[in-house]
DNA sequence: TAGATTGTTAATCGATTAACAATC
DNA sequence: TAGATTGTTAATCGATTAACAATC
């Protein structure tokens, strides 16, 4: 049986390729964990740890590759591997989506842009022309759809998700302000920016305590 | 001396915000921590942990009134109190930022929205006209500016956080895709998208062990 | 080989859940 | 009063950090 890895995890891993890349970009051939461990801010045992629930990568009194460690974490957030994605709602937020060139050298590919406004029935983002909901269901029949970001306001939100499961897509990036109570096989990740802007204000008014702490 | 509320119950307290609008839009008037729990699908026990927090705003024998709570909530989190907020970054994610009402009606007010670009001068944004950066520093020095949102791309982020911070500004919504080193007494809040979508291509690729484990 | 640094076990810390006495 | 449900303490679980033997 598989170890049961946390989305603690999960969460840190994207981070560690970031670094890792710039690392890389600066021409830094390896680095040990507690090189990275300065540069990044966190424990240097916990980098180890994090890495080591996916396997050894590194070598006593070496330390890590980076290059080689650049890509196992690639491989392993499933990064490189092409994944077609729609956005759904192709108002400004789903246009900065589209229009997000970084997502696409990841593999993230956009292949279709949908609205229910007839307004943008004759425009484009990028080349990805916007297509009207009606055309959804056609589309996503005849391309594989691997994610789809629901961009819409939440009012929609629900029943678009509904639509797009039965569909057969079962992987949704959710900007929507609501939690979608979908099947177990399908993946949701959140993004909820009044929360978020939320935690900031309360941070803000608690700012001395946190300050007080450290 | 005020105990340190850690940023896990932080992060949870936006989402009963939300649940309990929600009841209250419904006409509920008062819930227990277990019917809640039930809906929001956490554990009862997590519930009256995290708002104990905070104070004791139940009733035995009763529950929770619902209006109060919400109330309550909104003062923690400093919602209804007002915030300036500037946008730097007029692309699309700055503009969806500009154009989302809701933030407005929990008190955060976008008073300005900058950019380099000179073809935006002549634009706005819902009435909110785009500047050129030139003129931030002037605007920020008359304005009382609460929050800045960095929506430009990531090559400026550091040198333009720098500025603001400053030019007095001591919380910042990074959307840039870097770790903003800044003097402690500066908030910073990441949205980092690219994060989020890999965390959600992670768990694409372990969708089975995923659902296995529930 | 000696020094460095990993991989991994053990210890600690913090967060979540369970239990129940207090009390409305 | 009896029943319901909180506030809070205690128990459990999981995540982080420390330590160190293994090994390059």
């Amino acid at each position: 049986m598989e170890k049961e890895i946390s989305q603690a995890v999960i969460r840190r891993m994207p981070r560690y390729y970031r670094y890792l890349g710039e690392l890389l970009d600066d021409g830094v051939e390896r680095i040990s964990s507690n090189d990275l461990s300065a540069r990044m801010r966190v424990t240097a045992s916990q980098i180890r740890q994090d890495l080591n629930n996916f396997g050894g990568f590194g070598q006593q009194g070496y330390g890590y590759n980076v290059k080689y460690l650049y890509d196992e974490i690639g491989n392993i957030l499933g990064i490189n591997q092409r994944h077609n994605m729609i956005v759904v709602g192709a108002g400004n937020l789903g246009q900065a989506l589209a229009n997000y060139v970084n997502f696409e050298k990841r593999g993230f590919v956009i292949i279709g842009l949908f609205d229910v406004n007839p307004n943008l029935k004759k425009s484009s983002v990028r080349g990805i022309k916007v297509r009207m909901m009606n055309e959804l269901e056609s589309f996503v029949k005849e391309q594989r759809v691997d994610i789809a970001a629901l961009t819409m306001p939440k009012e929609h939100a629900k029943r678009i998700a509904n639509i797009l499961v039965d569909l057969g897509i079962h992987a949704i990036w959710n900007f929507a302000h609501l939690d979608l109570e979908l099947p177990e096989h399908v993946v949701v990740e959140n993004v909820h920016l009044s929360e978020s802007l939320m935690q900031l204000s309360y941070n803000i008014a608690n700012q001395k305590k946190l300050t007080d702490k450290k």
